[in-house]
Formats: structure tokens, C-alpha cells, sequence
DNA sequence: GTCAAGCCAATTGTCGACAATCCTGCAATT
DNA sequence: AATTGCAGGATTGTCGACAATTGGCTTGAC
């Protein structure tokens, strides 16, 4: 098989009436769409080698995207770059697993106090969707990539809603990466409806008006979040060191 | 002159004795600094279009490591990036600058809070010799971006200090962008006496233990920041719309 | 005079090739 | 036996050229 231009074509099927613009993503994005994928549902392990030429021959392009796709993923904390080295598929320990939720508490904190103070406005109602779509992805068949984007997605919403850029900036630098360490561990709640159904005290917190107890139920939710994460983390870490 | 490899030779005469690892810096890191500079500084203005061959050209390089730079710099915020377009100096809003130092609030004093729990440790000396070079730096004869970046420096030193590389690490992600701003107003105190003194305070509050007092110090200091250089900034978007 | 369609110059997007650098393994030396 | 020095192979770093896209300009019709 020659694969040369393999990802325009096989692309192209999905998007049978889709306007231009939309196709306007660049073979960049496309490319580091296609790794963090890879990465994410642990195709690519951690500590693995990511060559140039060789993902560059598999996707059917030159290295030249590949190189900009792997730096943009490197912002995102997914690989590491060392110079004249190449690029790495992150390795975590559970202290930077730690620090990551510990970062993460202080955005999205940040962020609600702003959104109880400019007010929920649109928010509200997204969020309470995201709830049902949350229940909805708990149901059987689905797998546990979905879930967790679904949850992601809940909290991307209140950084959006915040009013201020940075806060979602900031997240979306490292919502991948927090995607990456649940699914390394393989499981963050014992079942996903019981998933879906913590995100509701912080959807009420929100709906009471008061700033203190919006806050309390974020932080609430986010530090049993990190413990179990960072716990099972480090179990993962004895066991394979 | 023939211009290839300019920037190499250039530089070589500037660390006549330094060792070869430093000289790892490569030359995309080298056109990243160059660039930085000549924005932060005032030679590129805002809106500027940085066509690659054109600095390319200048640099005596190719469009390669130039292309990448102008992506590093993108993260950092001080150039924006359209697919097909090209790069641009980054232009500031008010509104933007607001919630820059919104976000620059929350990440230090997250990071103040942490270093507070964790303990000063070495990290007291280092800002009291920061303090002092601020003060050298104000005696006459010294510029002012030499000045904003001791400035910059004592926060660094904080969210260094917090023990999560994620302060750290945020803080760089804004702080060129921060520096940028103040060179545009001109000026951020009246004189620079008056910007080194109003660092003691929040030494002060760290070395007094109390946590609450530190957290105050910093978001005073901060807060006097945010609103001159957001009015500031407000003025000159009226006088120049 | 206005507007639309289509060409044209300029810029970015991608590519393949060459140069520089790093890791590996072996051999020679202490 | 351990260490140092030195090829050999592989990978990254950089480059110049070509293809694709953009925005402006010209041209023409109304």
C-alpha cells in the first residue's frame, strides 16, 4: 500500500458536505490530533520514543508537520522534547501528577469565584446538559475515553463561562494531560454514573448565589479527584518502577 | 556580506571562554530570544506583520527555525498566528491586560500560599538580594527594561520557590507578555526608587510566618499594579484608536 | 460609479535532501 | 576488569525549492 496523502483522503470521506472552512484545520492539527489521540488511549506509552521520519512515513507526510505538531503537544505536557535528542511520550511520577490537580484547583477555583461574580448567564443550562449527557455516557456501552471527555468537558464549560480567556487557556494546557493520567490508572470511580452524579453539588452550589459554597463543592469535588488519582498513581508506581 | 551562519558567529564572541553545553541553546531558542526582545522592547509594534522570509532574511537563517520560534512566541503570548495568514505582533486590549493581571494574581498568590506552607528556605536570601539589585538598578544610568525585568525577577523567585514547577512555569508562559505591556505604557511608578520599595512589604509578610499577611501583601502589590497599568493602557487606547 | 468575477503577486504550507549531532558497540589501553 | 577513544549508524537540525492559499487589483458588465 502506498500511503502517501492517506490521512487528506481518509479524511475527506468523514466530511462529505462539510464547507471549507471547516477543512481549514491544517495538516498540523490534524497531525497532533492524531498523536495526543494516540497517546491519550495509551496506544503510545509513556517513556516511548517518538520518531520523526517514522510517524511522518506512517501518517503519509513529511517531517515538517510532524516536527510543529509534536511541539504543540509538548505545550500541552503530552511529550517531552529534548534537544538534538527528539521527542518522548511523557513519563509521570505521582508527585507531578499531584502538582497537576494541585494547579488545576487553583484555575478552576479561580474561575468560579469569577463566574459566581459576572454571573452564570448561559452556563447554567450547559452545565445541567452536560449532566444528563454525563448520565447518558454512564450507561452501558460506552467506553471510558467518552466518559472522562465528557467530565473534562463539564469543567471546561465553567472556565469558559468565567468571562476571563485565560482561565480556559490555561485548562485547555492541561486538560489533556489530566485525560492521560485517568487513563493511565484505567478507572476513576468505581462506576461511571457515580461519576456523573458528583458534578451535581457543584451544579447546586452554583444555583445557590453563594460564592463561598460554589467554591466549596469545586474544591470538594477536585481534591477527592486528586487524591484518589495521585493515590492510585503512586500504587501504579510501586508496582512498576 | 554573505549572511549565513550570521547569528552563530555573532554570538560565538560573547562567551569567548563559556562551555560547549552552553552553547545548547539552538538556534531556534537563539531566533525565540531575538525576536523577544525586539518586540518587548518596542522595535516590532504591535499589529507588525513578521513575514518569515523577511526575518529569516535578517537573521541569516531559513524559514525553518524562524517558523518554530514564531510558534514558542505564540505561547507565550506575544505574537498571534492565523493559519494561511502569517504571524503578527500580538495587540493588546485593556480588557485583555485586565485579565492578564487577573490570572497573574491568581498564580502568585497560589504560589505564595504554597511557599508559605512549604517553608521560605533558601528563597528569603534570594529576594532580599533581589531587592537590592532593584535598587542598584534605580540609581540613574540604568534602563527601564532592565528594571521591569528585576522586576519580574523577584516574582519568578516566588513561584520558584512554591515547590510546583506549574507556578513556575505559568508565570513564564505571561510574563513576557506582562513586560511588554508596562515597556508600551512607558512607565509603571513615577520613579524607579518607588518600584523597588514596594517589594519590601512582601518579603516583610513572608518573613513574619503569617500566611494571610503574605497572601495581603501580594495582592496589594499586585492589585496597585493591575489598576495603574490597566488605566494606563485605557488612555492610550483613546488617545490612538 | 458600483459591484462582481477572475487573474496575479506575495506569502505561507509542505516537501525531500544534506549537514550536524548523538548513541552504540567495539577495541585498545591502563 | 574498567575506562577511554574511536568509528558506524541512526536521528535530529537546517536548508532551499516547489505547491497551495490568500488578498488585492484589474477588468468588465450593469
Amino acid at each position: 500500500m502506498k500511503n502517501g496523502a492517506s490521512i487528506r483522503d481518509m479524511e475527506k470521506l468523514h466530511q462529505p458536505d462539510g464547507f471549507a472552512p471547516l477543512d481549514r484545520e491544517g495538516l498540523v492539527d490534524r497531525v497532533a490530533r492524531l498523536l495526543s489521540q494516540a497517546i491519550v488511549s495509551g496506544r503510545l506509552a509513556p517513556g516511548e520514543r517518538l520518531s520523526e521520519s517514522v510517524v511522518a512515513k506512517q501518517l503519509g507526510t513529511s517531517r515538517a508537520p510532524v516536527r510543529e505538531a509534536a511541539r504543540l503537544l509538548e505545550s500541552s505536557g503530552l511529550i517531552t522534547y529534548t534537544p538534538n535528542r527528539g521527542f518522548f511520550v511523557r513519563r509521570h511520577s505521582a508527585t507531578e501528577i499531584d502538582n497537576l490537580y494541585e494547579f488545576r484547583i487553583t484555575i478552576e477555583i479561580a474561575a468560579v469565584r469569577r463566574l459566581m461574580r459576572e454571573g452564570l448567564g448561559a452556563t447554567a443550562a450547559a452545565l445541567g446538559a452536560q449532566i444528563e449527557e454525563l448520565r447518558r455516557l454512564a450507561e452501558p456501552g460506552h467506553n471510558m475515553l467518552t466518559q472522562v471527555e465528557a467530565d473534562m468537558q463539564f469543567h471546561r464549560l465553567i472556565c469558559q463561562g468565567s468571562g476571563n480567556p485565560r482561565y480556559l487557556r490555561s485548562f485547555e494546557r492541561i486538560a489533556q494531560e489530566t485525560e492521560l493520567t485517568i487513563m493511565l490508572i484505567g478507572r476513576l470511580y468505581d462506576d461511571a454514573h457515580r461519576l456523573a452524579e458528583t458534578h451535581v453539588p457543584i451544579l447546586d452550589a452554583l444555583l445557590s448565589g453563594s460564592e463561598d459554597q460554589a467554591v466549596d463543592a469545586m474544591f470538594y469535588h477536585l481534591d477527592v479527584a486528586r487524591t484518589l488519582v495521585t493515590e492510585q498513581f503512586r500504587k501504579l508506581e510501586e508496582s512498576t518502577p
